[in-house]
DNA sequence: CCAAAGTCTGAATCCTGATTCACTGTTGTT
DNA sequence: AACAACAGTGAATCAGGATTCAGACTTTGG
């Protein structure tokens, strides 16, 4: 027995693949799925293509692995939100108004969270993390309903309804298309024109007694 | 000269083209759009891979067509429904019902539609075709608006909510994921619930005066 | 019926990345 | 130091589907 797995080895294996998903949640935010290749990340990773795949199986784990690591993320804060203290109906005027700004301030990241095309793999974590931030607004409505500020018959199908809503009325205006009118200089909507609208939509939609 | 184009043959040509297309629509309805691979659609066509090249430059034009087929469809029966006579309120409520309905009969087709990740060139459909659907609701806001029946501020991000609302609420019971759990016996919502739930979301997001 | 001008065919080729693997470092133990 | 066991390398290979193209076959006009 000549070489055992040290302490030292196990955290340096840990740190590089910290670091490959760094770089990789790198590229997507720049360039999204579409932009994550094997050898682009390797080369920005400084290391080889056949490296990669001693901490992952292969690109669908990365990808997957990648997706996971920033909605988490986005995920997380609006939790956090949503379970601060106050009045549902402030939490979730909160939560909206920071997910959208989020959004917006990292519209290719959002983007390619939110709709881009990509691995099977990813998909699925699409899916499922869908099903989260449903069971986030869920709970929240739930809460409204019972201190009587919200009004709902079918929580889930809600839930639904708003990420569906707060998604699509998005990825309009994190769009490239809509990215590159802005930048060819056309009118277009601005963040808080987006929010107030979002935030508007989904109160009624539950049956908020304070729409602002 | 010996040769020409003649009457005959420019319609066997429309009719071979459009054969294809039919072909092509079929599948995606089975199998989605990652069934939908140029030796499968030929051998089902009955035609020879590189014959299709004589009716389509790729197959990315070959995939925007049969998007683009099968949701102006959808469109346009929409479209009859919001532009009937009668109420805002009434056209917008069974045009929900009825796009749910034909969604629920046709899941694979509508998945594929409204969600499969598909070529660039049908992206980019599918992006014109949400917007003209946006357009298609938010006309039909703004009569409610003009007698009264709706109250919105924002008609266009309104309008994309509606759509992401709509859309989102849908994949979900029209996944595969959901589909499994209904063949094996799990229990998950019926068409009805469905409908009901989306009626009434979109319903109070726009503030409509009466709601079911 | 023939030649000219198309159309059809499908096996061969190309393309684009992911994946592998023989070889070259590195690290840990004695 | 010497060896064992692992980690890293990147050019070569593979995969799988789109695309091409050199004949074979059809249609048209004379």
């Amino acid at each position: 027995m000549a070489y055992r797995i040290t302490a030292q080895r196990v955290e340096r294996d840990q740190a590089l693949r910290e670091h490959i998903l760094d770089c990789a949640v790198q590229q997507v935010a720049e360039g999204g799925f579409s932009s994550l290749t094997m050898s682009a990340l390797a080369r920005n990773a400084g290391i080889a293509t056949g490296s990669l795949y001693r901490h992952f199986s292969g690109k669908g784990e990365l990808a997957a692995e990648v997706f996971v690591k920033a909605t988490r993320l986005e995920l997380e804060t609006l939790k956090q939100q949503f379970q601060a203290k106050g009045r549902a109906v402030d939490r979730l005027r909160n939560g909206l108004t920071q997910f959208a700004a989020r959004a917006w301030h990292s519209r290719q990241l959002a983007y390619a969270l939110i709709a881009e095309p990509a691995e099977e793999e990813v998909e699925t974590r699409r899916l499922h993390y869908r099903q989260a931030y449903a069971s986030l607004y869920g709970e929240l409505i739930a809460e409204g309903i019972a201190d009587g500020s919200f009004e709902v018959e079918n929580i889930p199908m809600t839930s639904a309804c708003v990420v569906g809503a707060v998604a699509e009325s998005l990825v309009g205006p994190l769009s490239p298309q809509a990215r590159a009118d802005r930048e060819s200089g056309l009118p277009s909507e601005s963040l808080e024109a987006v929010t107030l609208a979002i935030v508007r939509f989904c109160l009624r939609a539950i049956n908020a007694k304070e729409v602002p």
